[in-house]
DNA sequence: GTGCCGATGTCCATAAGATGGACTCCACAG
DNA sequence: CTGTGGAGTCCATCTTATGGACATCGGCAC
């Protein structure tokens, strides 16, 4: 489970090399400048009069990334907090039950109200059990491990994984892992199917800082111009291809899940080792794919619910 | 749901007519008493340096309440907090995408990232699927509603619900309420096997006045006696009966799952109409109630998982 | 129509409360 | 033993949340 850990841990050692900025420094962000909408990439607007929220949400959401545990100082780093701000935070929101803290290996996690709150709120989105037999299905047919991610704003998070039989398994992808869209075939496969103006906004501002790009964290491979290429692509097949841009030899494929209103809210994927992606069998995939992402959507159109 | 809830109620009704600040002011209590522990009874130590938090668990806790969306004004009334504050972190929480607002209607419900939260905490909580299966059982053998609790602090919560097929059905329980310990046959039947030490804390002290009793909130047949005279009565046959204290007329019996260190953490319930709970049934009901808990239990405590 | 009521939503001066620099403590490696 | 890196704690400072007061909206009675 630590093979996550390891690709951050790649991450945060190799792409951040830019050079420049070996002392981080964007936790100045929020003292001097009011306007500036962006000081973390997340998803939220300026917003007036509580920056708590945002902290607590951007916390959350970070705890997330790791279910099994993410320990102080890696959320330090990734928050742009210091160290004071972020474990006083955590400490409360583990004294309200939203995390956990392992005392013994120093990690925290969702906590109990989490997991009950998501319970509750599972009882209003229920993609959950609509793409759990997709999921099922696709790994079983496919021997790929399948997986489903939600999207939040700019980004997606993985929401369900269901392993394949095939002895050879990324674990770049799994639950709470998010992407920017546009990196991964799920987000590669909802992006292909907003608006252009969306597509253009969402490439075209990652915060402020020409830092921030997606290709300055996710490398080259996420420039504008390979994702629009890769999105050609997409809309011309349907489904989405990663061939391995995240992690060399981890390729994915993906499909797009539609709303009531037609916008694409999810997706399914695959992911596997390259030999396993040959074009032959991509296309093979791809149906597949299309074809459980058009069920799903069927299913969502459906019903009025509320 | 809780009790504090319930004082803000009583003083907003009547009972605060001492004469003294008809205005509102237990607000203060953070200012003086740093180191009294009881600012609120919810599920949290004082915790020192972040009351925000605090404030948004309460927010979002009260939110949970109906899945359905909550009005403003009572998520006000019931935090004891002003409006412009609760207004602004609601917005706020909104903006990240924890809570959804409902423009037409004015009402608040848990947000996608919620859900998106949830659905990773569920990963390591698995007991939602564990529990499933006997909960449809539940629900097609007696024909009643049949409900899965989670113990949280002095609470339970109410996380899943399978609608059964008898005609008449009572909607007092349903995803995300919350009852104390004591009310309700869920949280009797975990009342019931948690050690006396902690019976007895759990009864005494619910926060500081003897307005906050669980008796004035949920009526005399609440009062510290008759809970325990119904513990030793569940101790005896190993599963709580409610016989309509809540809501006249809707029975209600449920039973206590164990965790792997042998604590009661959540119960399988069923409710329904007093016709449907005579003494020969209920003798029924409870053995399939036992015998479910009991299936859950095992399955818990077979894995050693991480 | 008009006026009342209860609700939501907004503003901004105030002071309460969150912040983070500096410190201690602990575990582990060399 | 000393050095390094991380977790956890403290408290003076000043940023940030607070809530009283106001604006607005929609429904309802007359």
């Amino acid at each position: 489970m630590n093979s996550r850990l390891l690709i951050i841990h790649i991450m945060d050692k190799g792409v951040d090399m830019t050079g420049q900025s070996p002392a981080r420094e964007p936790r100045k962000a929020h003292t001097t400048q009011p306007p500036c909408p962006a000081q973390q990439p997340p998803l939220a607007q300026p917003v007036q009069g509580a920056q708590v929220v945002a902290r607590i949400a951007l916390l959350l959401r970070l705890v997330g990334r790791n279910p099994s545990g993410t320990p102080l100082a890696e959320i330090v780093r990734d928050s742009g907090l210091t160290r004071p701000t972020v474990h006083r935070l955590l400490t409360s929101l583990a004294a309200e039950g939203l995390l956990d803290h392992d005392a013994v290996r120093h990690t925290w996690h969702y906590g109990p109200e989490v997991f009950v709150m998501g319970t509750v709120a599972a009882a209003c989105y229920p993609i959950e059990e609509l793409a759990r037999p997709s999921l099922v299905r696709l790994a079983e047919e496919t021997g790929e491990s399948a997986f489903l991610s939600i999207r939040r704003g700019a980004e997606t998070v993985c929401l369900l994984r269901e392993e394949g039989s095939f002895p050879i398994r990324s674990f770049v992808l799994h639950e709470g892992v998010r992407f920017p869209l546009g990196v991964a075939s799920a987000g590669m496969a909802i992006l292909a199917y907003l608006p252009d103006a969306e597509v253009d906004a969402l490439l075209a501002d990652t915060g402020l800082g020409e830092t921030e790009t997606i290709a300055a964290r996710w490398g080259a491979q996420h420039s504008p111009a390979s994702i629009r290429a890769n999105l050609e692509r997409t809309r011309v097949t349907g489904y989405a291809v990663n061939p391995g841009l995240i992690l060399e030899g981890s390729w994915g494929m993906g499909a797009a899940i539609f709303d009531r209103s037609g916008r694409p809210g999810w997706a399914l994927s695959l992911t596997g080792i390259e030999p396993r992606f040959k074009p032959e069998r991509q296309k093979v995939l791809g149906q597949l794919l299309l074809d459980e992402a058009s069920r799903v959507t069927q299913i969502l159109q459906r019903p009025p619910l509320t």
